[in-house]
This record gives structure tokens, sequence and C-alpha cells, in this order.
DNA sequence: CGTTTTTGACCCGCGC
DNA sequence: GCGCGGGTCAAAAACG
């Protein structure tokens, strides 16, 4: 459908072009790091000083409008994205590419990532039979699941990326006209989610934001059609291989999804569910707190590490 | 008939 | 205290 870009490397797409500046990361070629390092959370901060042209603590970083602490990610992506749309000189126009933030709250939680660790408390321990009232210790700190967004441009909504997921709500966005969708992973057991909203800024964008990780390998129903697997960044991303996927001789949307969905978690054996210890960012947490510390508004990227940018070396 | 989607109701935290 | 917004539930409908 989109035209495959033939030059990756000039159509990557910074999401903080305009909004939000890690160092300079044109002017570091060659210095990208996989994401998929990043998820696997092989990734080294070394690396990601490399990449990003300075370190996490001093990036350079203009603190969102709207220094709201609690309003949802994707709000704060949609922000990221209205200011990358609203320049012109910003390649959204051009064909498709994909950013990604992760976010890996181990500090301040929101009333949703309450919520939602509220319900898998309760799907696990069966202990809430009522829907959910089942209120949380107060107090207690609750650790945030690992959250990767996505914003990939895409004429469909749902974009396959080899998994089952079924829907399990939907909700009308804010200043938005287009709605949000949730999706819940329907392998048993499998707590990863995702939300799916489209930028009412540039409609071809679709923000997915996946939370948790998978435990299990993707369906093999699926896996036969391997096309769906691909196909989301087949055709939303031009970026087909990074690094270290190409070291691997898989295109880099396979190895991503693979990576990202079935990378093997650290096992829970503490703290619950191993939410906090399952984060492929979690041993960077130092360096992200003294990151919080300084940008404390950090708005969409108040939980993540900083963006990781994908392109093709050359 | 099993699975998925739709959709209104509900819960909760936060800001005013 | 109240309203708002985000997130989830669950019954009903739709689908294959």
């Amino acid at each position: 459908m989109s035209d495959e870009p033939t030059d990756l490397y000039n159509n990557y797409f910074d999401p903080f072009q305009s909004q939000y500046q890690y160092g300079d990361f044109r002017h570091n070629p060659g210095s990208y790091i996989s994401f998929t390092d990043c998820l696997q959370g092989s990734i080294d901060y070394n690396s990601l000083e490399r990449a990003v042209g300075l370190s996490p603590s001093s990036c350079e970083v203009l603190p969102p409008v709207d220094g709201s602490a609690g309003t949802v990610v994707s709000d704060h992506a949609r922000e990221i994205i209205g200011g990358l749309t609203s320049d012109s000189n910003n390649p959204v126009t051009q064909n498709s590419s994909i950013s990604s933030y992760s976010e890996d709250g181990t500090e301040e939680d929101s009333c949703k990532n309450k919520r939602e660790i509220q319900a898998k408390d309760g799907d696990e321990g069966g202990e809430t039979s009522s829907k959910q009232n089942k209120p949380k210790k107060r107090g207690e700190k609750i650790q945030r699941e690992p959250r990767f967004a996505f914003m990939t441009k895409s004429e469909v909504d749902h974009l396959e990326d080899g998994y089952r997921w079924r829907k399990y709500g939907q909700k009308a966005v804010k200043n938005s006209p287009y709605p949000r969708s949730y999706y819940r992973c329907t392998t048993h057991k499998c707590t990863v989610k995702k939300r799916v909203e489209r930028s009412f800024q540039d409609p071809s964008i679709v923000i997915t934001t996946y939370e948790d990780q998978h435990n299990h390998p993707i369906p093999a129903t699926l896996r036969g059609s391997s096309s769906s697997a691909g196909q989301m960044f087949a055709s939303s991303m031009p970026i087909h291989t990074s690094p270290a996927a190409a070291g691997h001789g898989q295109s880099f949307s396979h190895q991503l999804l693979l990576q990202m969905h079935t990378r093997p978690l650290h096992h829970p054996g503490s703290g619950g569910r191993g939410m906090g210890s399952t984060c492929p960012l979690t041993q960077t947490s130092s360096r992200q707190q003294q990151f919080h510390e300084q940008y404390p508004d950090y708005g969409l990227l108040q939980d993540m590490v900083p963006s990781i940018c994908f392109k093709q070396e050359p």
C-alpha cells in the first residue's frame, strides 16, 4: 500500500524534531541503537548516550506545555505528534515511519495504572469478584508495567502484529474525533494490553501503546500467515532492518515483534507478577531516576527513557 | 456454538 | 464534594 521509501535514511521519523530534542541524532550517524536492544533490556547506557549524543540526564528536553503529570501517555504522545505534524518540514507526509517510546514507571503512579494493576491482581488472585472496586493498599508503591508507545503511519487502526487481541473497550478521546481502543492479548494468562488511537492532528498516524510483555510465542496459527506479523511494520515503517536485526538475518519488523513480545521474562520470582522486574529497562532505572529528577514535568516521557529512533545503517 | 466486538455503565483518582 | 476523564467490565450483538 504505502510505497516503500527508497531513502530510508532520510525518512526516519524523529519525534523530537520539533518539540523534544535528545541531542542531535542526525549528527551522530551510526550511533543509533536498535530498538530491539532496548526492548531486550540489553541496552546499555553507553550506547544510549552515544545514540542520543548526551546522557539522558543532560538531554535537552522541552517540557510539555501541559505539565500535568497524571495525564495519560497518549495525550502527551499526541502533543508530541502535534508538534511534529505542525512542522512543515517534518517527514510525516512522507512515507511511514515509526517512533517509539518506552515507559518504565517506577515512580509516580497514575490513576489508570493503579487501576490496571488492581484489575490484574484481581484476575490473578481471583479475590476481586466484584468488578473493580477493590482498592489497593493506599500509599503502597505500585509498579507500573513497562510500556512502549509506537507512532505508526498507517491507514488501519489496529495494526496486525501477529498476536491475537481482543478488544475490551473503546473510549472517545478528549479533543479528538478518533476513539481510543483497548485490546488485550487473548492468550491465557498473558497480561499484555495495548491501546490504539489515532492522532487527531495527523490522522494517518496511529499511536499504539503496548503494555507489559507477552510470555508466550506468537500464536502458531497466525505465524503461519507470514504476512500478518510483518504486515504492521512492513506497511507502516520504512525501516526494515536495524543493525542488530540485520545481524540475525531477519527483517527488523519481525525481529522487533519477536523480541518485543516473546522476550523471556526474567522471571518473576520476586515481586508479585514480576512487573517491575520484567521491564526491559528496569536495569537502567537509576539513570532514569536521574532523568526524572531533572525533568519532573516531562509529560509523556516522564516515565520513559529517551526515544529511540530507528534507521538503517548506511 | 465459540469467539470477538460493541457499548453503556461503572469505578477511581485528580483537580477545582 | 463534585465533575471530569481515563480505564475496565460485562451483557448483548455480531461474526465465522
